[in-house]
DNA sequence: GCCAACGTTGGC
DNA sequence: GCCAACGTTGGC
């Protein structure tokens, strides 16, 4: 089981987005690099759902219901997809500004990869995250 | 809106 | 294979 952290802009696709619609596929992804990250995402995996640009912040979990497959929304064999659907809403949001501010987290991908859409999360951080989003 | 960081493209 | 030019992402 791995932990992983998906970035969206609310604009394109919201995390209430995702509650409404059930479930969705993750894809458009153009990075070889984010590429090969979602190609190792298994059934049952839990992702990190952060809104980036507007919100800055972890709003939910989404759990992988659907390993890579061919991204369908274009004909380049070079590009996958996965199937996700919500796990569960945090109770608060966990915004960029307290990860960067929170030591435990301070090696995340997020802060030192900003731009990299699709990244591992270790348990620990993930375990961090979740307490932080209870408190 | 700006700009730094990063990735990709294409000429050589 | 190098690297300059360009495009995109995303934090501020």
């Amino acid at each position: 089981m791995q932990y992983w952290l998906i970035k969206s802009e609310p604009y394109k696709y919201a995390w209430e987005q995702l509650k409404k619609d059930g479930w969705t596929y993750w894809d458009g992804v153009r990075n070889y690099q984010a590429r090969n990250f979602l190609k190792q995402m298994l059934t049952g995996d839990l992702c990190l759902y952060y809104h980036s640009n507007e919100g800055k912040e972890v709003v939910g979990i989404a759990e992988v219901i659907k390993p890579a497959y061919q991204d369908p929304t274009i004909e380049d064999d070079r590009w996958v997809a996965v199937d996700v659907k919500p796990y569960k809403s945090l109770k608060r949001n966990v915004g960029l500004k307290e990860i960067k501010a929170t030591p435990e987290l301070e090696q995340m991908v997020l802060v030192n990869n900003s731009r990299l859409s699709v990244q591992p999360v270790k348990p620990q951080e993930f375990d961090v995250i979740l307490k932080l989003s209870e408190t």
